[in-house]
DNA sequence: GACTCGTGGCC
DNA sequence: TGGCCAAGAGT
């Protein structure tokens, strides 16, 4: 298979690349040139190249990937891998775990990161339960319907579990496009409608090569073509790339970075983090008087320390933050009073 | 739409 | 060293 000079640009935006005279990828006149050409070379690579992940096994239950989806949501898949191992050993059908209290969802989620996708997934369980006779629903509408699952995830699901045609877009498939179609270094910080399109138009029409062209994209993006330091050089389309034949040109808009140290986010977390640790209840003034020590010894070191607030260091009003940060969990389900103080929903 | 919501590794 | 980033969803 020769590799083929030519840009794709199947949406019908702006472009200053060079590319094939075609018409607009959703008219009637079929695909543009060269499209089946990238179906072929992009699924090509994922054959060979693709991570082998628990979660692809081909006996890998829809329950299996369901919850892979869920943990691999904002989490890279080395910190996922163990705890996924742990949960469907654990709790190997919907049932399973729907028959535990919340809180062990959210212990058992460890340091993925958002515990809330944990109360959501076991959330999604019992609703699998309640109305799908135990198992993961088929279809995109209901598992949009799930707690926990938005468009990305229900097209997810729906195809890599199920077979289904679904136009799956995520972050690594939005990086791809926007390279390979758009000339651009980077994809706006939001999915718009004409992304969602242009995803649509490039979609393979045949529901088995939709399924492995959804997945191969994805891998492309996340492990050649990477946000940071892409690797062009082991890319299979290479020559078809808008934004390298314009010079691979700087991001056209700033990140705008996520705050951390002093955030509320911190307090939530190092607070799930004593509850999530701790056998039983933790006292409430304890919670609370003791405050974690959230800046000593880097980001994974949460321990209790005896002392004022002021252990809290730089931050700003912590005992109001405490306060708020508690409240907040205990809103969202995270964490619950009994009468001897916290602990996790029981 | 703009925000919020965890965590840890990496360039 | 530290800002950036990772298979998003919900409000």
């Amino acid at each position: 298979m020769t590799a083929r000079s030519t840009t794709m640009n199947p949406g019908s935006g702006s472009a200053t690349a060079p590319r094939p005279a075609a018409g607009g990828a959703g008219d009637a006149h079929g695909p543009p040139p060269g499209l089946e050409a990238l179906h072929t070379r992009i699924t090509e690579w994922f054959s060979d190249e693709a991570r082998d992940l628990p979660w692809r096994d081909p006996g890998c239950t829809p329950w299996g990937i369901f919850v892979s989806e869920i943990m691999l949501q904002q989490t890279p898949v080395v910190r996922v891998l163990p705890v996924w191992r742990d949960w469907l050993q654990r709790w190997p059908t919907p049932a399973d775990l729907a028959a535990e209290p919340s809180g062990a969802a959210v212990r058992h989620w460890g340091r993925l990161g958002y515990p809330r996708r944990a109360l959501r997934l076991h959330a999604a369980a019992s609703a699998m339960v309640a109305g799908h006779d135990g198992e993961v629903p088929t279809t995109h509408d209901e598992l949009l319907a799930l707690p926990g699952v938005g468009a990305y995830t229900a097209a997810a699901v729906a195809a890599f579990a199920f077979g289904r045609r679904e136009t799956v877009v995520d972050t690594n498939i939005r990086r791809v496009h926007a390279r390979l179609v758009d000339g651009k270094a980077l994809p706006a910080p939001a999915l718009t409608a004409a992304e969602m399109k242009r995803a649509v138009a490039l979609m393979p029409g045949d529901a088995g090569l939709s399924v492995r062209w959804n997945a191969a994209v994805m891998e492309l993006g996340a492990v050649v073509c990477t946000a940071r330091a892409p690797r062009c050089v082991a890319c299979p389309v290479l020559d078809a790339c808008a934004w390298v034949a314009a010079g691979r040109p700087a991001p056209d808009h700033v990140p705008k970075g996520q705050a951390w140290a002093g955030t509320d986010r911190q307090v939530r977390g190092a607070i799930v983090a004593v509850l999530r640790d701790a056998e039983d209840e933790v006292p409430r003034s304890v919670l609370l008087d003791a405050p974690v020590d959230l800046l000593q010894g880097g980001p994974s070191t949460v321990a209790l320390t005896p002392g004022p607030l002021a252990a809290l260091h730089g931050l700003q009003a912590p005992a109001e933050q405490l306060e708020r940060a508690l409240t907040g969990l205990l809103a969202d389900g995270l964490a619950e009073e009994s009468e001897g103080g916290v602990r996790l929903p029981g």
